[in-house]
DNA sequence: TAATATACTAACATAAAGTAAGTAATTAAA
DNA sequence: TTTAATTACTTACTTTATGTTAGTATATTA
């Protein structure tokens, strides 16, 4: 029961974050909303699978929006919600830190 | 071959922290020296097994350095580096996205 | 002598991720 | 008009990662 010393909202956080390609996909799509080609093209060496599945469990944490315009053929597009943006400031960082060492 | 479009430096950086465990083992050594059962007592839901693991990889990555200290029984201590703690400011900014959302 | 503690490791089971192929809808080319 | 190409996926199967349980070596205390 009692399962967490340290703070549950940060250990949500890392439930996500700490899962394979999440944090890359948030990365990407802060430089603007991406259909699902696009993103499998910058992020080559993840399986659409992944992609696929990700974009789902990301679309439930409610850090991406699916926009679907019935164009023909039809256009899928991923977003950053407000708080898929939020994430902005954790990225900067750690790209520093990545720059940094 | 040419796999990234993506600063391969961030990549990286997301090869460790996009594994389970690993951002909350070094969120914790934040707030200095731990033992191994101190972590695990401190994330309970990880097992010993992949504390191990993890200290290892984290230890091969020079985030964390490992201290023998031969009293009786044998104390064993692990530290952030210089490199490990750099990552406060990463870790703060999802502590407050954490929060806000 | 038995029990307790620390810092692990080993063996095995289950869950997550990787790989390869396939699908439905549409458009363009031969 | 069959053939190929594109997008956004899904399905079936394999491999890798993680979880679970038990065990080890060393030492201390009861």
């Amino acid at each position: 029961m009692e399962d967490y010393q340290l703070c549950p909202k940060f250990e949500n956080a890392f439930e996500l974050l700490g899962k394979r390609w999440t944090g890359l996909i948030v990365h990407v799509l802060l430089s603007g909303p991406k259909r699902f080609k696009d993103i499998s093209v910058l992020i080559p060496s993840m399986s659409d699978r992944m992609l696929s599945e990700r974009f789902k469990e990301l679309e439930a944490a409610e850090i991406i929006i699916r926009h679907v315009y019935p164009e023909t053929p039809v256009r899928i597009e991923y977003e950053l919600t407000a708080k898929g943006k939020g994430l902005k400031p954790v990225m900067d960082e750690l790209q520093k830190w990545a720059d940094l060492h």
